[in-house]
DNA sequence: GATGATTTGTGCGTATGTATG
DNA sequence: GCATACATACGCACAAATCAT
C-alpha cells in the first residue's frame, strides 16, 4: 500500500528562499539594507551554500540588488520604478478583466461580489487596515485568477512581491478605503455587464488614482527617492 | 589618475548563466532535455557550484524547470502554455504602444518606420530568413524601447526568452513575412497618427494573428504537447 | 597606506537519495 | 530485490577582493 503522505524533506535553497523573501516583503530587512551570506548562514543555522542560491534567485526576482562589488543589499525602489511598476500592472491587470470577462463562469463574477460585500461591512464596522488591505487585494486576485492565465499570475505576482515594499503606505483610514471600495465596485460592475472595454478603461483609472495617492504619500513622508 | 578601463572579472556563475541560457534559447539544448550539474560543470571545467546557482536562476525565470525529485530539464511549453505567453504578450506590447504615443519624439517614431523600410527591402531581396525575423523583432524592440518603460521591457524580456523555444517555426516563406510587414505598418500608421485606440488594437491583433499561425505550424509539425 | 578582519567566489568531499543492471 | 553507479544537497576550506582600523 502506498504511504498516504511521505513528507519529502524541502531542500534548504528553498526553504530559505521563503524565509528571506518573506524578510523583505515584511519589512524585517529594510530596503537598502546590507545581506551578508556568512550571517545568514550562521543565523539559519546552515552553510553558505544553500543561501548563496536562494540570493542569486531573488536578485534575478529584483527583490535584491547587487552593487558592482558584489555587495547585495534589499531593493529599493524609486520614485521611478514605483511609476513603471503601476503601468505595468495596469497593462496586466486590465487585460486580465477582458480575459475574465470572455473565460469566467457566472458564478465566479459572483464571488467577486462577494468579496466587495464583505469589504464594505469591513470598512462598516472599522476594521483593522490589514483586513482591509486583504479583502482589496483578494479583489484584484479573484479577477487574475478568474482570467484563466498562470503566466499572466506570475507575471503579475512578479511586481507584486516588488510592490509588498512599499504597500503598507498605500493605505490610511476610512475614507480612502471607501474610494477604493467605490472604484473596484465599478470595475465589478461593467465586469457582470460584460462590457470588456469599460472594465479594463475602470481598473486602468483605478490603478492610476492609487499611484497618485501612493506618490502623494511617499511623497509627503519623504519615503523614497 | 583613474584607469579608464580595467576588466573586472565576471562570476564563473554569470557567465554561465548567460552560456546556458543560450544553449537553451538557440535550441543546443533541446526542450525536455535533462540538466546534469556535474555533466555540465565539467564540460566548462568549473565546480560545481557556481554551476547550481546559474540553474536556480534558470528555474526562476521558467527557461529550466525541476521534477518533484530536483531533475531539472530543459523548459517544454505546452500548447496552452504558447498561448498564455501570447495573451501576456498582447497585454504588454499593446500597452507598450500607448506608452510610446505618449512618450516618444517625432524622430524616435521615425526611426521605426526605417526599420519597417528595410524589413520591406530584405523580402524583397529575399534576404535569409534569420534576418527578416531580426527586423522583426526589432520593430517590436524600437517600440518597447520608445515606450520608456524599463519594467515593461523585463518583463516582456522574460516572455521573450520563453518565446524563442519555438520561434523559428513562426516564420516561413515570403509570403509570410509580408502579412508580417503589412500588420507592423498598420500599426506604425496608427502610432504615427497619435491614435493610442487604433495603435493598441493593431497590436492586439497582429498578436493574434502571429498566434494562430504559430498554432498551426506547431500542429502540423506535432511539436508541442 | 599597511595590516588584519570580513566577505565573496569557487573547488571539493561526503551523505543521501535515485537509477540501472 | 540488491548492489553498484550516479546525481543532488550541502558543508567546509581556501584564495582573492574588500573593508576597517
Amino acid at each position: 500500500m502506498k504511504q498516504p503522505i511521505i513528507q519529502k524533506p524541502i531542500p534548504y535553497y528553498e526553504q530559505f528562499y521563503h524565509s528571506l523573501k518573506a524578510m523583505i516583503v515584511e519589512g524585517t530587512l529594510t530596503p537598502g539594507e546590507r545581506i551578508n551570506e556568512t550571517q545568514l548562514a550562521k543565523d539559519f543555522g546552515v552553510s553558505r551554500s544553500p543561501i548563496r542560491e536562494a540570493i542569486r534567485v531573488l536578485e534575478r526576482e529584483g527583490l535584491l540588488v547587487s552593487d558592482e562589488k558584489a555587495k547585495v543589499m534589499v531593493y529599493q525602489p524609486t520614485f521611478q520604478d514605483v511609476e513603471e511598476i503601476y503601468q505595468c500592472r495596469q497593462a496586466l491587470e486590465s487585460f486580465a478583466v477582458r480575459l475574465m470577462i470572455t473565460a469566467a463562469e457566472t458564478d465566479e463574477t459572483a464571488q467577486i461580489g462577494l468579496v466587495l460585500e464583505e469589504t464594505r461591512q469591513a470598512i462598516h464596522r472599522e476594521a483593522p487596515a490589514q483586513e482591509i488591505i486583504k479583502l482589496n487585494e483578494s479583489f484584484h486576485n479573484h479577477i487574475i485568477l478568474f482570467s484563466r492565465n498562470n503566466r499572466l499570475k506570475r507575471q503579475i505576482d512578479e511586481l507584486r512581491s516588488l510592490m509588498y515594499l512599499f504597500r503598507t503606505y498605500n493605505f490610511t483610514g476610512t475614507e480612502r478605503a471607501l474610494t477604493i471600495e467605490a472604484e473596484h465596485s465599478a470595475i465589478y460592475r461593467e465586469i457582470k455587464a460584460g462590457n470588456q472595454e469599460a472594465a479594463s478603461k475602470a481598473m486602468i483609472d483605478h490603478l492610476e488614482h492609487d499611484l497618485s495617492y501612493l506618490k502623494e504619500q511617499l511623497q509627503t513622508k519623504a519615503l523614497i527617492i
